[in-house]
RNA sequence: CGGGGCAUGGCGCAGUCUGGUAGCGCAUCUGGUUUGGGACCAGAGGGUCGCAGGUUCGAAUCCUGCUGCCCCGACCA
């Protein structure tokens, strides 16, 4: 491909809204045009590497047995309202109506028409199990687009959804769903993790994320580099720690702290290690509580863990903390004076906070605290559980080594849905008995469009894009220096256009009369991994210059080894 | 949806406070000189200053309303 005929878009100046490295260098390399908020054109350049990253997945669900169809992006209300999610999906449905004011909607995702085909296309266990896939444009009204096509409301994504007459099938599929999905991610060449997830509002049995590591990333994954493990940091069960309570050393005693209200406060003024001090939150409880308030306490450096929290018993869902006036009234003190001693009210404590003694903590009376509590001593141990976040050094969870937390881009997402889909739209087949059996369903997405963006946000420097050679537009630039003013290097220039071509290797041949300083920077801001430069001295000592976008300066070598270079041998 | 910011040629910005001929850099086009890390000179094209209303002899600039876009929070591929 010439330069000429495959013009080039690249900005110098970094469009002023982009704020992740990855949108301002697909601006600038002219990959993606931005529409409106969330919608983005892929420009001819961005659309080459999105059909990579398309093909590479088509090609591994293909091996793994999947068939791929293509559904409706505009679906009928009806099926919607028969899954119950009409109502349930929220704002983030983009609805519509046809000439016949007839409700229709472009659909977020598909378990709907996919079952309906099911219900329709499957008879017999005997077609079971079966894995229909498509890859496609979404759309989903999303409150915040962001960050160019990380978060944009009509993306592309890669979505399957198995059929299978029982959990053993369903774990079956699940299990080769995850290894294509490793599949596709080491032939991208990115670095990623898949995540034990939670399964969510979704519900099903076991969900696993697939994240592609990067420091901007969204989401926060707890890691073990000794034994791979690796979940969502809202999902890693928090240990107690190793050992046993020391015994107590201090007296209780009652201290004056005025102003006081934080745990930061706490530590500087009245010197306390913050490793001994309990924070104290007040939420609102579920019936079975008399008052109608319960108490969460965890150390003094650690977050509370809102989805472990809103699963104990006791405590109401979704998680609310209480309001000032009502902890007032209950306790008679505010917000930074509480704590363990005298609360007239249940009190779950995190594990870590059970080991724990001689701690502060407030004294449910303004501006006093208590210093030097003891559990089993001065109050009993209430009861225990696992309610905060991880926070790195932990224990691993399976117990081999501690964890490391690192920031990941989800790119993908396995699912177990089970009976939740195909019980509601009636989907069953006739089993060995000749019995009615309800299908159990997984789904399984990639965003093929973040993958785009999340690999730049991998792999970038500051001169622009670093494409591994799955993802790369072009695998060769070819760069003649002074092309227009020697007819033999042009000859020469397009030879070796035509014979790296018919060779299998995807050239783009810069034909344009630059000077060499503006034709190599636009070569490494688009991120075309591999660069040769001819020129008529190199031609007069019959050799080209050859020079890798990692690589650190470049090399000289014979003209007639240059597709062994290309190659890498 | 709450909080903050921005809107002037394809991109980045100045001009707005204090009303008076729309400007700069990049990019584009023409001609010339150049050519190993974003060249230089000369010339040219391109903007109803987000939209609507108002104040004024006169509005990018002041007032009112609206719209769009971006950033910070809960959701997701």
């Amino acid at each position: 491909m010439r330069v000429s005929q495959f013009p080039l878009s690249t900005l110098r100046e970094t469009p002023s809204d982009a704020e992740v490295v990855s949108h301002q260098l697909m601006l600038r390399a002219g990959l993606i045009k931005q529409l409106a908020s969330g919608l983005y054109t892929w420009m001819p350049l961005g659309l080459k590497v999105l059909r990579k990253v398309e093909q590479i997945v088509r090609e591994e669900m293909d091996a793994s047995g999947a068939l791929e169809l293509l559904m409706p992006a505009v679906q009928p209300a009806e099926l919607w309202q028969e899954s119950g999610r009409w109502e349930k999906y929220g704002p983030e449905l983009l609805r519509l109506n046809d000439r016949h004011q007839r409700p229709f909607c472009f659909g977020p995702t598909h378990e709907e028409v996919i079952t309906d085909i099911a219900r329709a296309e499957l008879r017999s266990y005997k077609q079971l199990p079966v894995n229909y896939y498509q890859i496609q444009t979404k759309f989903r009204d999303e409150i915040r687009p962001r960050f160019g096509v990380m978060r944009a409301r009509e993306f592309v994504m890669k979505d399957a959804y198995s059929f299978s007459i029982d959990e053993a099938g369903l774990q079956k599929t699940f299990d080769a769903m995850h290894r294509a999905y490793c599949n596709v991610f080491d032939r991208l060449g990115l670095q990623y993790r898949p995540v034990d997830a939670d399964g969510g509002s979704i519900g099903g049995s076991q969900s696993t994320e697939f994240h592609v590591l990067a420091d901007s990333g969204e989401d926060a994954i707890a890691w073990c580099p000794e034994s791979n493990y690796a979940a969502n940091t809202e999902m890693a069960e928090a240990l107690a720690p190793a050992g046993d309570r020391a015994a107590p050393n201090e007296d209780m005693r009652l201290v004056d702290t005025p102003d006081t209200k934080t745990i930061a406060a706490l530590v500087e003024k009245h010197g306390l290690d913050i490793t001994k001090t309990v924070k104290t939150l007040i939420v609102d409880a579920d019936e079975s509580v008399e008052g109608g308030l319960i108490a969460l306490m965890v150390r003094g450096d650690h977050e509370l863990n809102a989805i472990k929290a809103e699963k104990l018993d006791g405590v109401s869902a979704p998680l609310t903390m209480a309001s000032d006036e009502r902890v007032r009234a209950a306790v008679g003190a505010g917000f930074g004076s509480l704590g363990p001693v005298n609360l007239p009210m249940p009190i779950i404590i995190d594990r870590t906070v059970a080991v724990m003694s001689d701690f502060g903590a407030g004294a449910n009376q303004d501006d006093k605290h208590h210093f030097g509590i003891n559990w089993e001593r001065d109050l009993p141990l209430p009861t225990v559980a696992d309610i905060r976040n991880v926070v790195p050094g932990d224990p691993s969870p399976d117990g081999k080594g501690t964890l490391e937390i690192v920031r990941g881009i989800e790119v993908g997402h396995i699912f177990q849905l089970g009976t939740l889909y195909s019980e509601a739209l009636r989907c069953a087949v006739l089993d060995e008995n000749g019995k009615n059996s309800v299908l159990h369903m997984g789904c399984y997405g990639i965003g093929v469009s973040r993958v785009v963006a999340a690999a730049i946000e991998q792999n970038n420097d500051d001169r622009g894009i670093i494409w591994t050679d799955a993802l790369a537009p072009f695998d060769v630039a070819l760069c003649p220096i002074n092309m227009h003013k020697s007819e033999r290097l042009k000859a020469e220039a397009e030879a070796m256009h035509d014979r790296l071509q018919a060779e299998g290797f995807n050239v783009l041949f810069d034909d344009r009369n630059m000077r060499p300083g503006a034709m190599f920077s636009d070569m490494e801001l688009i991120g075309i991994p591999h660069r040769v430069v001819i020129s008529d001295r190199g031609l007069e000592e019959g050799t080209f210059e050859y020079k890798s976008r990692t690589g650190e300066s470049a090399e000289h070598h014979p003209l007639d080894a240059l597709e062994n270079v290309l190659r890498g041998d």
